[in-house]
Formats: C-alpha cells, structure tokens, sequence
DNA sequence: ACTTTAATTGACGGACCGTCAGAAATTCAA
DNA sequence: TTGAATTTCTGACGGTCCGTCAATTAAAGT
C-alpha cells in the first residue's frame, strides 16, 4: 500500500542506517556524548548529509525514542490479546511492562532526555504529539481491559471511579516503581533485592483492594505468567 | 559548634550568591540554559572565582538538588512526628509528598539533570552518596512510621514482607503518579484533571489493602489532612 | 615601605552545533 | 556521447560554552 520509489527508500535506509549508529552512542555515553561529528565518523557520510536527515540533534533522538516507544505499544497491544480472564489481562500488562523495561532499559534515558527543556523546544510540537500519543493508546489499550472487566462483572469500580483513574494507579505504581528499581542504587541497602517482584505484589494488593476478581489468593499467579509469556509475549 | 572564620564565612556567603543567582536560570532555562558565563554575568565576581568555589558546572547544580532535597527530608521528619495513630502519621507522608512536589516543582528538573550520565561522571562519589543518602533517611522515616504501626498492632505484614517492602510499594505510587503528573500533558484528555487526589484514593486503597487499622473508611480524611497541615506542616 | 602570598580576572584552547559556499555526482537534453 | 542543469554532498567556519591559567590585582606579613 505504501509504495516508496527507489530514491525515498534510499533515504529510508540511510536514515535507518544513522539511527543504527547513533542509538548505541547515545545508550552508552549519553545525551552528551552523543555528538553529530561523532555519528558522521562512524557512518559513511558527512555531516552535512546526516543534516539532510534530521534538522538537528534533537530529532535524531526523538526518532530513536519512538522506535524504542512504539516496542512498548506492541507488547501492550499483544498482552491485552491474552485470552482469559479480564483480571488474568491485566496480569499481562503488568508482564509486558515488566518485559518492556527489562528488554530496552534505553527507554529511561530518553524518558529523560526528552524532559529536558532544550530538547522540548527544538522538536516541533508534532512530534511531541506522536510521542505523548503512544502513552495514550497504552492508555486506553489498558482501560478497555478495565472496561471488559467492569461488563463482565469481575469488578466494580467506587462512586466517582472511572477505569481511567484506575489505570493511573496501576500507572503509578508500575511505572513509579520501575524507575525506583532503574534509578536507584541504594535499594539492596534497605533489603529490597527484587524490585520487580515487588512491583508485582503492589500491583496486586492494589488490584485486590478494589476487588477485582479472581482476587489474588484465587489464582495461580506463576502459572498465568508463565501462559501470558509463552502466548503473547514469546519471540 | 561549628564556628567559622570569617575568611570562611565571606566565601560560604559568596558560594550562597552563586547559588542564588544560579536557581531562577536553572529552573526557567533548564540544564542548557545554565550556563557559567551567564553566572558570572549576573553575580558581581567573575567566572574564574565561581570556579574557586565550585569545581564545574556539574556542582552547583548538586549544590542546588542538596538544597531542595534537604527540605524533603525536613518536611517528612516533621510529618513523622505527627501526634496520632500511625495510620494517620502515614497520612502525614503522603501530605508531606505532596506539599514537597507542590512547592518545590524544581525538584523533577533536578531529579532529571542527576540522572545525565555526564553529569554523574563528573560529581564525585562523595557528592553521589550524600543525595542517595537523604532518599534513604526518608525511606527509613517511613519505614519507621511502619514498625510503630506493627509494635501498636495497627498493621500485621504477610510472611515475608518487611516493613521497607511496604514503603517501597507507597514510594513507588506516589513517586510514580507525581511524576506523571508533572510529566505528561495528556492527562485532561483522559479526565484525569485531579492528578494528586487520585494518588490519596490509591495509597488509601493500597494501606486498605494491607488492613492498616484505622481503614479509610472509618476516619475523616478530610479532618486528619487539616490537621496535619496546621500541626506540621504550615509555615 | 616593601616583599611575599593569596585571590581575581578574562583571554584562550578545545569541543560541539548547525550553516552554507563550493565541489562532486546525478539527471537531463541534444 | 557530451555538456549543461540540477540535485546532493561536504567539511571549513562562525558562534557558544566549558574549564584553565598566566598575568594582574589585592591582602597579609615583616
């Protein structure tokens, strides 16, 4: 459907090729030590080229934050297709974020980077749409769940709850927790050895906490893990 | 105790100036946006004494994030000593949080900037341990709010859970929904207009979950809060 | 008053970003 | 095939910023 003629693709490819090069420098060294002299040495055309490319520094980064980003919308869209319960689905999210972290744990340095307000104001505010967007979409991939679970009676949300807000917690919790587990270097300190797991049990207090069923103590979660990894979020 | 010469007490003065000056740029024009010259443009010395007083840019950023940091610390200490069960104490963190992110927005800017591998490689470790440590005093605060709570037989943790688990799991949600909060524009478009309510309905579901006596709905919220804000936490 | 020591300064080297005039390659026309 | 027209590529250059250090100014000591 989306024919590109030979010239576009040979700009399709060349871009490719600079993001290529340029994500390891970034992952390792930083946004600082991520230099456009230092991609153009490495890859086989000059600067000026890669500024055919991207119109600055900025967007080199954003391309490769939403490469890495659009992983994360994937592996929610695949985990909500789990087939089960709606408490088993979300079950599966809380996997795939867990996976998600775990498989491209660049994602926190460009969750960062693209904090940083020099950043912000190079790159036009369609890309930012683009971005803030995919949170959206696992927003509502998650929310739906919440939705089928609220039909199906396995959960009734208080006065005032709407799934969105549910999700926020859930939200949160995961997404506050795995940037502790990232960030800090003094949690085996204090005893907490498996952030992750930790994670997990929080997740399901708070689920258990509004009641959704089956509650915890119902279910093998092990067992659910391991079904969610081998058919949706394998290979 | 700590007396000092005055030789000592011009230059902590002057390192003060520096850091005065330095903030509002920092805060308005990010990491980028400061820069030395721009300082020494504003302070009366020039950029070879703030080099005197500061080894490079890096450090009076530190010496800025040391600041805001220490008013965490303050604000939690003075939550924790609350007059009242420790549920209620509990409730104090959560207001002392709050209150921190409110009136020190800054505070993400910092959390931000401290994470540029750049900027680690060139404070030292000392630097490095001295704001770890003022998470762990906060961590520890809490955690000590939650051995009072299981000495009172207000809560009992499930085998295995340590109170630092507990504490881990309410960091995690707070953290995580503030930073939301103050990260993501998307959230109207989602009907999350009330970012810091929901984080208070989800750490009550959370305490709930743990059946930390008094459960939520056996006090009046409302009243604790104001309570907690005219005892400890005002002025 | 004069020497010695300390503190202050801003010009400078080095690194990086983004530009743009000119070089090289490609396309087009005859 | 040849040469003009057009597109693409290039790396030297201007500008900004960091951190240094020789030279200058101020302070302390005698």
């Amino acid at each position: 459907m989306n024919q590109l003629s030979p010239k576009q693709q040979e700009i399709q490819i060349r871009s490719q090729r600079i993001l290529e090069v340029a994500r390891p420098i970034l992952i390792q060294q930083g946004y600082h030590g991520l230099s456009m002299d230092r991609i153009a040495a490495q890859v086989e055309y000059s600067k000026g080229t890669i500024y055919n490319h991207f119109a600055n520094k900025e967007e080199v980064i954003v391309a490769l934050a939403i490469e890495t980003v659009s992983k994360r919308v994937e592996l929610f869209r695949r985990a909500a297709q789990f087939k089960g319960k709606s408490r088993f689905r979300m079950l599966a999210i809380g996997q795939a974020a867990e996976k998600f972290v775990r498989d491209y744990p660049d994602f926190f340095v460009f969750e960062q980077i693209l904090q940083l307000p020099s950043v912000r104001q190079k790159i036009p505010e369609k890309r930012q749409f683009e971005i803030d967007n995919m949170e959206v979409v696992c927003m509502n991939v998650v929310a739906g769940i919440v939705r089928d679970a609220i039909a199906a009676e396995h959960l009734e949300l208080p006065d005032g709850y709407t799934p969105e807000k549910l999700v926020f917690g859930f939200w949160s919790l995961t997404s506050g927790g795995f940037a502790i587990a990232a960030r800090s270097d003094s949690l085996p300190h204090l005893g907490l050895e498996q952030p992750f797991d930790l994670v997990h049990d929080h997740t399901y207090a708070l689920l258990d906490g509004f009641n959704w069923q089956p509650l915890s103590t119902e279910y093998d979660a092990n067992a659910i893990i391991k079904k969610v990894h081998s058919e949706v979020l394998s290979e």
